[in-house]
DNA sequence: TATTGTTATACTCTATAACTATA
DNA sequence: TATAGTTATAGAGTATAACAATA
């Protein structure tokens, strides 16, 4: 991904060798590994597909966010306070209904999204370096049937949702 | 696998479409499927492991179970201590060595242990639903290889490490 | 002194519910 | 009344560090 995973909380485990084992423990190495990159950069992992969404469609509400992602409106509170803290992001009034804010990306977001998008693809190589080009393409398209069949939103982690 | 995953806290994301991101997300989404199901076995995800690393070698001390997971040897503590609690383990005194416990399944701790055996069986159909058999050996395989580069310990989530 | 386990404490993440301002 | 956002609060999960008992 461009950007992605996180880490988790609790503990997920552990029958040895089971294709829905190594889903969950390959799934949360690649969040931890993706966590430390984009910490690098300053930011969590919970605020990339933030950050991803305000910069996709600049002007969203803070609703709009929490009813994609599937988060309790407080949460987004939480997270574009964080965001608007380190200049990432800007809370605008909407002159024509005062209630909700309009978000957009700072020029300092803009630059930290570009950054992601280069630990995306460093983190993309690392974790599929056992992988050749043909492998990588195959795990994405098993990935993908199983994506959809258990009817995951794209690009939407389940590490959101509540 | 037969007992596996669990929830995580964080949030991992969320860059769209990348075979890093969809292991993140199907992997969370694997992990939360996992708890929902051993959870009403009255286990959380993290004691699966915990359960069956007592049960695969009876007698261990909590110091080698910490060893293992990568854990702090307090959370050791907690995580028994809820075991215990439930009626699912047994810390016995070593009378050779007073300073450490030797851990043991009751028998209902192994009537737990062979619930998640059935557990792990309906989560595995479940998630990988959408493949065949040879998809499921492909998709297991594309995994395998990816743990092992990644140097990830065969059945120790990552969950658990520090 | 070193080791095993425990307790006390604190920090992070997230949800619930009550509240404010605006409509 | 209804909606967008906020605040206050509480709970879960986990780590750190100090501690007790035993070796």
């Amino acid at each position: 991904m461009t950007t992605e995973e996180h880490d988790s909380g609790t503990a997920p485990w552990s029958k040895p060798r089971g294709t829905a084992f190594l889903l969950s423990q390959v799934g949360a190495h690649a969040a931890a590994r993706f966590a430390e990159r984009v910490g690098a950069l300053g930011v969590a992992p919970s605020d990339v597909g933030l950050l991803r969404m305000i910069a996709m469609r600049p002007g969203r509400s803070q609703q709009s966010l929490a009813g994609e992602l599937g988060v309790v409106p407080s949460r987004v509170v939480t997270l574009v306070d964080g965001l608007e803290r380190k200049g990432l992001v800007e809370r605008r009034r909407n002159p024509q209904d005062r209630r909700n804010y309009a978000l957009y990306l700072t020029e300092e977001g803009s630059r930290v999204m570009a950054g992601m998008r280069e630990v995306g693809t460093a983190h993309e190589n690392d974790i599929c370096a056992a992988l050749d080009e043909a492998q990588r393409e195959q795990l994405a398209a098993l990935l993908e049937a199983v994506a959809v069949q258990q009817g995951l939103t794209p690009g939407v982690h389940p590490g959101y949702r509540r």
